[in-house]
RNA sequence: GGGCGGUUAGCUCAGUUGGUUAGAGCGUCUGACUUACAUUCAGAAGGUCAAUGGUUCGAGUCCAUUACCGCCCACCA
């Protein structure tokens, strides 16, 4: 393939993330870099994406979740898997309902005025004009998945898949309709699942209300929280062992206001701690009402209207909202003295979790899914490992929640998503009872089959939206069919997600995975922490604390969020972004795009002997020493990222790049910049780099790659580089650490001393063993030149220049000339604080060492190298005082 | 009421299976436009690892208790 070709040789001196984006991108995509095909001969990787809403603009979150999958994806890539990213959209029901009703609004429509089909169709357009937001801004972020293949869970094909299941699922008993106790929003004006509420603790008030006893001056006080729910109570109940009570039994509690009749019962399940330890019973209003009505066969009574205001049943006060309700009621119980207390009290109140407004529990007929059956077989899975979860803490929330799993309330009222696949005959000549059922079927029925009644009327709900999102991982390579994709790419690898959605999405995966496929939908699953600011709120619009990532790629570029966000990402934690961090990114990109300018400014025209590796022994040991390293470094951030710990690829990268690579092997390489053997090593490391850097920072990489010399085609399609175990030499790594240290102790002497850069000093360094003197004499070039040493002499028989300074104490003395700088006072302090950092871990160290139990008990090596230690203090401390003495002299 | 996570440098966080003198980035301080990079370079200061107790020759790391912060789950009205 040809690679763009990038303008001219003349490289700018700050990386433009911008034009090098948009550019490869283009051309991965031209050349179908991402696409994957289930006929390769190779293993398969493969990822779904956690298909955004389309209501979505990229925020934090996605860009966290979909770098960390792109990290993944582009690397087993390289690893040499056929790899599929799987990418979609998500219909997201009640969301994109209420964005589209919100547009409506500001036209002063509805949704009923508009009638059901033409609402759909504005839907659709809606979706048509910014559906498609979330994948280009995926695109920016640089993500390899394959969008040929690009999903959206009410295309067809999905609902085919959708309507499959609930059918199987209902014939196999899976599926009923029912009349429960759901949470209702009156916002949203739907049921919703257990999972769509959120429970918030909430300061609310606890108000104790009289209740007259019929036939008597009597009364019983209740303790409520929810005063308006009065008025659907059918009874009274209270704990049978309750002695204040016994006085009740068989007698009739009357309902304020209303003067409903209203019978006393007895039930184990109240408590007669809690309030009063009398209930008010509201059966259709109140799960555990419902029970006991259920149990007791008491009457229900529905007083909410789907929009949250009182219906009929609640007499004076129909027709106002709710908490309206509330007030004027506490205010007539007030005025009737039937309010006895009122108090603060502290509980969790559910709330939409699309719209934050206040559910109601209310007994309603809905589409369930019994979930039990669904969950044994996915609970199994992940007890045998099948299913693993990272960080594996989530393991037990996973297990808690589906051991405990309650049926799954499937139907919404609202227009935008998968129809209900159920019919009703609504013939009335020749029906019979059997008629009544529900026609439940893949396709539209022509007539009831048992009455063969063309008139038939389907259920106008909805499915909840996460019906459709369960079975991703293979509705979206084909199934129901049985085709190659599936086979070759179920079950997916990886599943990446926050750990918001364990329960909406992950669980139900996994059951549906088993139910329909037969196997788990993926073997890990990755959770993330979530995104917050820097005050730890979680990034929300409503909260205004939002660091757009698309800002962030326009100023920064797309590489710098990636690596900025990955590398604040530890396991599982929660991340805090801000922009400080993300700017870290940036510079490192800047970074590896100079670096990069300055090898590639430096290699010879003619680059045949590129191709070739140099003979070992033909390099130099600061040349052996970054060979060394970097294997190391493909070791350790291989091992990093199979064990998806990015945050340790990044950092390893980022040290190994920029502070050994640039802070010292270019400097190091500048004076035999012509040498075919450095240029082979420049160009050997920042190739090898590019690579392990790839998955991180696609872009800047690729960028540089092309102007590299080399025969691998685009850097997303190399391979990813293998550990050369033969060029990692502890030897030559601590020869050079020697080397680093010495020329680090010269730098913080004339730091210390504040000697002019410009100037060149005499160092005078006095060795103890000869090995080190070999090695010192060795590399005298590059200390000068890295020290700006105008004259260095070493030896063992160095004697202290006069007015010099000492450094780097130990191995070796480090002396630099001060010529007329030396303060003695000062030098003296600056020893004597040495000396007592010596003294302070010698103490430790013979402590340790005097134990005999720890002679006896600790493995050899660690009394060795404490022995070791100890010789080398000791050394270290003779040295000190005598230098403390020479001073003196 | 259960469960989980966190508490390490001024700030934000790393720290794999217990073993040299606990690391990074930012910030601070000192210096430098050194011919790849000021989105840079050189150097420095800064920590009794929340508290207590225990296990161990040895604990930031393992165990127990406590405190504070955060999150999740739960039908006490």
């Amino acid at each position: 393939m040809n690679a763009p070709s990038s303008a001219s040789t003349e490289i700018p001196t700050v990386y433009n993330p911008k034009q090098v984006e948009k550019k490869w991108y283009e051309f991965w995509m031209r050349e179908g870099c991402f696409r994957a095909s289930s006929s390769a001969r190779k293993r398969p990787y493969t990822i779904v994406i956690p298909p955004p809403n389309i209501t979505g603009i990229l925020h934090m979150g996605h860009a966290l979740n979909n770098t960390l999958q792109d990290i993944l994806v582009r690397y087993k890539r390289m690893r040499g898997f056929e790899t599929l990213w799987m990418p979609g959209t998500d219909h997201a029901g009640i969301a994109t309902q209420n964005v589209v009703e919100r547009s409506l609004k500001e036209e002063g429509l509805t949704r009923q005025a508009l009638g059901r089909d033409k609402f759909l169709e504005r839907v659709w357009k809606w979706r048509e004009k910014y559906g498609n937001t979330i994948i280009r801004q995926l695109q920016r972020l640089g993500c390899s998945c394959d969008w040929e293949r690009t999903r959206f869970t009410l295309d067809e094909k999905m609902s085919g898949a959708v309507r499959e299941v609930f059918v199987r699922l209902y014939e196999k008993g899976l599926i009923y309709r029912g009349k429960r106790i759901i949470n209702w929003c009156p916002r949203c004006q739907t049921a919703l699942s257990d999972e769509e509420v959120t429970h918030k603790e909430v300061t609310g008030h606890l108000y104790t209300i009289k209740y007259a006893i019929e036939g008597s001056d009597e009364f019983v006080a209740i303790a409520t929280t929810r005063p308006e729910t009065m008025l659907g109570d059918t009874a009274v109940g209270c704990n049978p062992k309750d002695e204040r009570y016994r006085r009740l039994r068989g007698k009739t509690a009357l309902l304020p206001i209303l003067n409903r009749r209203l019978v006393i019962i007895q039930d184990e399940r109240i408590d007669p701690e809690f309030g009063t330890g009398a209930l008010k019973i509201t059966p259709a209003h109140d799960p555990v009402d419902y029970s006991l009505a259920e149990k007791h066969g008491l009457p229900f009574i529905n007083i909410l209207n789907s929009d949250g205001t009182l219906n009929e049943e609640a007499g004076p006060y129909q027709g106002l909202d709710r908490f309206e309700a509330r007030r004027r009621i506490l205010g007539e119980l007030e005025d009737r003295r039937l309010l006895l207390e009122t108090k603060e009290h502290v509980h969790a109140v559910g709330h939409c979790y699309r719209c934050h407004t206040v559910v109601e529990p209310v007994l309603s007929p809905q589409w369930f899914v019994r979930m039990k059956p669904l969950a044994r077989p996915a609970i199994a899975a992940v007890k045998e490992g099948k299913v693993v979860f990272l960080p594996e803490r989530w393991t037990k929330v996973y297990l808690d929640w589906m051991t405990n799993i309650r049926d799954w309330c499937i139907s919404r009222q609202i227009w935008w998503g998968h129809r209900i696949p159920v019919w009703y005959c609504v013939g009335t000549e020749s029906c019979t009872l059997k008629c009544k059922e529900p026609i439940v079927s893949r396709t539209t029925p022509e007539k009831c089959p048992h009455c063969g009644s063309a008139a038939l009327r389907q259920d106008e709900d909805v499915l909840d939206t996460w019906f459709s999102s369960w079975l991703w991982p293979f509705s979206t390579l084909g199934w129901p069919e049985k085709n190659k994709d599936l086979r070759f790419f179920y079950p997916t690898s990886t599943l990446v997600t926050g750990y918001e959605i364990i329960f909406f999405w992950v669980a139900r995966m996994i059951m549906a995975g088993f139910e329909f496929m037969g196997k788990e939908p993926f073997r890990e699953v990755y959770i993330h922490g979530i995104v917050r600011d820097e005050t730890g709120s979680k990034m929300s619009k409503s909260l205004g604390n939002v660091i757009d990532p698309l800002h962030v790629i326009e100023d920064y570029g797309a590489d710098a969020l990636r690596f900025g966000i990955v590398s604040i990402t530890s396991e599982g934690q929660d991340v805090y972004v801000s922009k400080e961090k993300l700017e870290v990114g940036r510079n490192f990109a800047n970074k590896i795009w100079n670096a990069s300018r300055f090898v590639l400014m430096n290699l010879d025209e003619k680059r045949a002997f590129l191709k070739k590796a140099p003979r070992k022994a033909s390099l130099n040991s600061v040349d052996r020493w970054v060979l060394s390293r970097l294997n190391r470094v493909i070791g350790w951030v291989t091992a990093s990222l199979e064990r998806c710990r990015f945050n340790e690829a990044a950092s390893i990268l980022y040290e190994f790049f920029w502070h050994e690579f640039c802070d010292w092997y270019l400097e190091w390489s500048k004076p035999n910049i012509r040498s075919k053997e450095t240029q082979w090593v420049l160009h050997e490391v920042l190739g090898r780099s590019l690579k392990l850097l790839h998955p991180l920072m696609p872009f800047v990489t690729e960028e540089i790659w092309e102007r590299l010399p080399h025969e691998e085609g685009v850097l997303m399609r190399s391979q990813w580089p293998k550990v050369k175990t033969g060029f990692i030499d502890k030897a030559v790594e601590e020869e050079i650490h020697l080397v680093m240290s010495e020329v680090q102790a010269i730098r913080n002497v004339r730091a210390a001393w504040q000697i002019n850069p410009k100037d060149f000093v005499t160092v005078a360094v006095r060795v103890h063993r000869r090995k080190e003197t070999q090695i010192l004499q060795k590399h005298s070039t590059s200390i000068v030149h890295l020290a700006k040493v105008g004259s260095l002499q070493i030896g063992k028989n160095i004697r202290r220049p006069k007015e010099s300074a000492v450094a780097n104490i130990g191995r070796v003395e480090t002396y630099v000339v001060l010529s007329g700088l030396i303060d003695i006072q000062m030098e003296r302090q600056r020893i004597e604080t040495a000396l007592e950092d010596v003294g302070k871990m010698l103490k430790a160290l013979d402590g340790r060492l005097k134990n005999e139990e720890f002679l006896k008990k600790a493995p050899k090596e660690v009394v060795e190298r404490e022995q070791r230690r100890a010789e080398e203090l000791q050394n270290r401390r003779k040295l000190l005082e005598e230098n403390i003495q020479s001073l003196m002299e």
